[in-house]
DNA sequence: CTTCTGACA
DNA sequence: TGTCAGCA
């Protein structure tokens, strides 16, 4: 389940590509970089590449436009969305810490243990 | 020919 | 947001 995500963030698109699979202008497409909304990548010439990923944030963007939201709204949206991306991750950690223990100390008792060399797989 | 940056009748 | 200029 990592390969798909990895595709799915090769920047190879140039913005031509993007403005028909979006329906949106280079001039909007541009724009909403420049508010931080996108990142896409640069070749050798300074041509703007984007991935898949980036083509479902402009659609999403672009649903948000048109439900009334504003730029200010969207970036707010993402910004908050960081947050909650980041407390998961945290929190990934602290499991890790917890496992990384729980290890260590399942360890130790074999090696304490004189009955452990029965069991050792 | 396509894309980029900057600017605004 | 559209559009035009002047580059690359």
């Amino acid at each position: 389940m990592r390969e798909k995500e990895f595709r799915r963030s090769l920047a190879i698109f140039p913005i031509g590509s993007v403005m028909k699979l979006t329906d949106l202008t280079a001039r909007q497409i541009r724009y909403y970089e420049e508010q931080g909304l996108i990142q896409p990548d640069r070749n050798e010439g300074n041509r703007r590449l984007y991935s898949l990923n980036d083509m479902d944030l402009l659609l999403e963007i672009k649903d948000f436009l048109d439900e009334g939201l504003n730029i200010a709204a969207i970036k707010k949206e993402y910004a908050s969305r960081q947050v909650k991306v980041q407390k998961q991750e945290k929190t990934l950690t602290d499991e890790d810490v917890r496992r990384i223990l729980h290890d260590e100390l399942r360890n130790q008792g074999r090696f304490s243990s004189p009955s452990s060399i029965f069991r050792s797989s």
